[in-house]
DNA sequence: GCTAGTTTTTGACTATGAGTCGTAAACCCG
DNA sequence: CGGGTTTACGACTCATAGTCAAAAACTAGC
């Protein structure tokens, strides 16, 4: 989450193929590594990975064409980085908003419009904002970070009262003075979980009484 | 769909590792091919391809550990199989209930139990249940069906009134003289679309009027 | 042909979650 | 101390889903 809006972090290939074009982090297995240990090595090259509050599979890519060197596959998974952080990053990478994708290198465009479908997917009925939001936040600030993730707009009351409900969130007790002009002061929520949890949102023909 | 159950095609190894023990359908990728369609081409060793109704992609296992002999990547598929097909297996292979797995090989028990959990919340969202239920059903056979696959119990009047309002099954407008002992005879349904559609059920606090 | 038994369909009722809107509360600033 | 601003809260409405019971439509037996 930066300006506003959800972005990507991508670095700028100095070599062909695809010289120019942006590409997702990443790189190949070495032996013996899981593919999670693997995504974290290779992301600790462009970032702190302890900034990383989520982290999961997304798809497996294997289009023999995909790449014009050769054939190889890829695992792409998605991560997560709350608002507010801004970790260090090499020269050659950038963030880059998701709706507004530069040239991208290989199929990783589609890679990241698939990342973005499962975290909207994922925003509805699990408590995933945890990975997006800062430890604590106002409604006002958390409603942004939904507005840029799903991309359309959130009603601050229903997001508090649905939020709430489902125990997803909880406040704090403090309060915090409105940021621009006067202003009510507003309350200070936290996730309840930093863990991903499914909040099972409807119960989808299940019985009620037992 | 078997007896009643949701049941896997799992064949027996003969050959260590494993020996005796019952493993998923599969085998190692060839050069040139999509993962896809390599997928389909073991699974056309056990089973008529054609009888498989939906295929998607599931996650890809990467443990080191995973296989005894060495270092393999696995990447499963979810593929289903309507009610009413009963494909010619090999001698090798039978069909297993899913909530009774015999002892299985590699990590294949857990990919079995996650495919049981991806099918499950797909058909709370989406119009898997084509995949499933042959081409047309009573809302008996088609209750039987969804009880199957969710593990609990399922009312036909509210299964009916909800896959119709989210437009998933139509009356075909035959009737059915109901199977064993009289009885008002059975509406005809099918389904709506034979690809898979999300049926977006919860607006999820985007806003209704424009 | 009538009646009892079965299975499916239908509608009324209720519960719950979600969206809208207006108003009250709590602050800043001049 | 009043106007402007932001947040919080409550009343109302709407949509979807679950429960229940009664009606409908058939078979089978007498």
């Amino acid at each position: 989450m930066r300006d506003g809006a959800l972005q990507v972090l991508l670095w700028q290939r100095a070599r062909e193929p695809f010289r120019g074009a942006w590409a997702l982090p990443g790189g190949v297995l070495s032996p013996g590594e899981t593919l999670e240990e693997s995504i974290r090595r290779h992301l600790a090259a462009k970032v702190d990975v302890r900034e990383v509050s989520h982290l999961e599979q997304l798809a497996t890519y294997g289009e023999p064409t995909r790449d014009p060197r050769g054939w190889e596959l890829a695992t792409a998974y998605l991560g997560l980085v709350q608002l507010g952080l801004d970790p260090d990053v090499p020269a050659d990478t950038r963030w880059h908003p998701v709706d507004e994708l530069p040239p991208t290198a290989f199929d990783h465009g589609a890679i990241v419009l698939a990342g973005r479908k499962r975290l909207r997917g994922k925003l509805s009925y699990s408590n995933a904002g945890f990975a997006l939001a800062p430890p604590t936040f106002t409604l006002a600030e958390l409603r942004e970070v939904y507005v840029a993730a799903l991309g359309h707009d959130v009603s601050a009351t229903n997001l508090r009262r649905v939020l709430e409900r489902r125990a997803v969130i909880e406040p704090t007790g403090e309060r915090r003075p409105s940021g621009r002009a006067g202003g009510r002061p507003a309350e200070v929520f936290r996730f309840r979980d930093a863990q991903l949890a499914i909040t099972d949102p409807f119960a989808a023909l299940r019985p009620r009484r037992r």
